[in-house]
DNA sequence: TATTGTTATACTCTATAACTATA
DNA sequence: TATAGTTATAGAGTATAACAATA
């Protein structure tokens, strides 16, 4: 269908502007906690309970072991997070949060999953009809990886 | 009412997830064209017919002058783009699209206008519906420079 | 005096390669 | 021999400050 070709497309140019629109909050969301983007995907990644082992955090923040050394070195240096042995395999380090971490981490969830502006001015029935096609929508994608938000739930 | 809170929180937390499974593809449009974001968005963002001041430029990326400056000079020296001066203001370069980097633009531009995959795989009806609720949105958004885009419509 | 653009410089983000400890 | 993490280093991306030319 042509029509539905042009309403695609037509939603994802509106759909890029209004995400642009929320870019300043995001920045504004960084310089607040201060902490950058890797290191909030980090902080949001980890496993409140049991900790995470570095390499899988590198996967799921799809960057460079190394890199995640950094990172958990300034968070470690701000006593939000700690490295912890693996008692069964002595080469693993459980990143995990401190009390301080998890409250941030707290904090850091309620904003994130906050709704931007352009959604949350939305009327209550367009808000369920959004709800309902990204339900559809995140079923039949190919999606490597989209239950990233897994421990998001909690 | 509690349920489009929870409806505006759900689609948002969805959104984020099928935008971030769209990563691969725009890391895939930066390395076949070998422009960094900055310089695609510099690329779609000069005015096609009479150019654009470098100082615009800088406004619309938000961005240092100073990184524009570097910007511009590998897009100049890839023969993408031309500084050329402002006859009435002599401070000012206008930075214009050579031949072959209205060839570019194009190509980007027809690019980035396609519906990632969560899009174009959504039903007719889902599409149109889609593009309604964010027609919608981008009316009533407090919106600084919504119309971002003005040029891309051409 | 204010504004446009450039230069020099420095800082942050991120990857690669070489290394160590453990498996 | 392979894997987890670290270190050293280098390259991109981006900002700040000082400056030159023009208004």
């Amino acid at each position: 269908m042509e029509a539905a070709e042009d309403a695609g497309r037509e939603a994802w140019m509106l759909l890029f502007q209004l995400f642009r629109s929320n870019r300043r909050e995001i920045a504004q969301l960084h310089s607040e906690f201060d902490l950058n983007p890797a290191q909030v995907h980090l902080m949001l990644h980890v496993n409140p309970e049991s900790g995470s082992p570095m390499n899988e955090l590198a996967e799921s923040l799809a960057c460079d072991a190394s890199y995640v050394t950094g990172i958990v070195d300034k968070l470690e240096k701000r006593d939000l997070v700690q490295r912890q042995p693996k008692p069964d395999d002595r080469r693993v380090k459980l990143i995990a949060l401190t009390s301080q971490g998890g409250e941030i981490r707290n904090q850091l969830m309620a904003r994130v999953s906050q709704p931007p502006a352009f959604i949350a001015a939305m009327s209550a029935a367009d808000k369920e009809t959004l709800r309902d096609i990204f339900r559809r929508a995140a079923v039949d994608l190919p999606s490597p990886g989209a239950d990233w938000m897994h421990d998001l739930k909690r």
